[in-house]
DNA sequence: CGAGTGCTTGAGCTACGTCAACCATAGTGG
DNA sequence: CCACTATGGTTGACGTAGCTCAAGCACTCG
């Protein structure tokens, strides 16, 4: 509902609704876009060694940008796919519902992060994308992606890259959830959080997790309350310290040792 | 099983070597490649609606075919990338090994599937790839591909589409290992299967599964034991019937509905 | 025939789920 | 400003699904 869409993404527009589903119906904001050559994030989306004249092109591709509210969705399971979508700023988790409406995270995504892969394969999008926070996105249609992908050598090279990672990202997932006890899939998941973290400049020692323990826990195939006790236990040996969703990594190689 | 395929595949060319497991050491023996265009397996590898010179163009890029024993390794984890790889008869998992030698099974792979493609983001395959019988398999050289791909509409979005399908085929996984229990993951396991024969024009009720119950339930996130007992259970509920790695689906809709 | 491999089944143990009470924080409405 | 409510987190008590260990059977292959 909300989402004062204003030329610059004031923080004073999070306005808060109550109650359950009623909430956050309208969710998305459409805004101009900065051009790609002036964003942050440009390591992260866009291939390196482009000419002027291809990055301009790369540039043209985001002709939108959105923001998402709390709990709001990008897009919903099912929904019709046309656009990937990169992360600019916020957290956003992936879901899966069940027939009985049970709900399953299967990804979260953090700035940097493209989203909507999964809808290629079937027209459709399999998961929904829920903002954790307050988020910014850049839509990428996708027909102009691939059109882009054609042309521009380093464009296809980088989406592809994107999508095997996407790849590689749920298999080591599945291998946690194959393998792993409860204690070693939180620490995975905090060791995992904090790389991506550091990856894109931030601490990855201290940082605040935006989902809550019931999410973390359905991510990682577990009940809220034994992630709830899973921190506990690794915070009394001395691992890492959560108050709430701040946490601060204490012993990273214990951490891994698990 | 088998292959016909008859002139050539010489087995002669299998050369043991000593490894982990000391048995099947050289893996692979090339062949010259049949044209596609004469392939039965077309339809599941290529897009449709092929010019005739785009075709032509297509059947060039597979100018490998390879055999596989039993036991060997289509590559293995942490080899280079190089390849994709369309499997034409046979059928392989994919696997994980962890620092500590357990292996996780994270794929199976039947005729028709792309094999190798989480190894594109890194540039090195991050899953072994092990015949679960004696294979053959299409060589798809990526860098090939990916300027198959500019040039041609269709083989681009064939190949996202494969991709994303991976993706697709991953998350319903990390679904199951999330949410269900064993008896349910079983279930969900054998329709997959059984769904997956069907859209190759295989008997879909009646067929013989090439993995181990071990291997299941590698993949599955559960033991051997686990495996077999609820095998056991379907066949006491009369929903299936097995045989060791012979399986009949007596009542899908219940196995649905478990 | 013996050895190797895979499958089944039982008995006991345990990690984790379930249920439930309670606390903290933050937004809400009088 | 202070209850009041909603949401998220922690912790305990208890039950159980599935793991571990172990024994025995069925095939296949040399």
């Amino acid at each position: 509902m909300q989402l004062v869409d204003a030329p610059s993404l004031p923080s004073f527009a999070f306005n808060p609704v109550a109650d359950a589903n009623h909430r956050f119906l309208t969710d998305v904001t459409p805004r101009r876009a900065t051009p790609c050559s002036q964003c942050a994030l440009a390591s992260l989306c866009h291939p390196a060694n482009l000419t002027l004249v291809e990055r301009e092109r790369v540039d043209s591709l985001v002709h939108e940008t959105r923001t998402v509210a709390r709990g709001a969705n990008l897009y919903r399971a099912n929904d019709p796919f046309h656009n990937v979508y990169m992360l600019r700023h916020g957290s956003i988790k992936s879901v899966i519902v069940h027939r009985d409406g049970r709900e399953q995270v299967t990804g979260f995504h953090i700035v940097g992060d493209m989203l909507g892969l999964d809808g290629i394969g079937r027209g459709r999008h399999l998961s929904g994308a829920v903002a954790l926070e307050r988020c910014t996105v850049c839509v990428i249609p996708f027909d102009a992606l691939e059109d882009a992908c054609s042309e521009i050598k380093p464009v296809q090279q980088h989406l592809h890259r994107m999508m095997s990672r996407e790849i590689a990202r749920k298999s080591s997932l599945l291998m946690q959830l194959g393998t792993m006890r409860a204690e070693q899939r939180v620490a995975a998941f905090l060791l995992h959080l904090a790389a991506r973290y550091a990856k894109r400049g931030y601490d990855s020692t201290d940082f605040t997790m935006r989902m809550t323990r019931g999410e973390i826990g359905s991510y990682l195939g577990i009940t809220l309350e034994t992630t709830s006790r899973m921190f506990s236990k690794l915070q009394q040996q001395k691992i890492v310290k959560t108050r709430g969703k701040q946490v601060r990594i204490l012993d990273s190689d214990a951490l891994a040792r698990l």
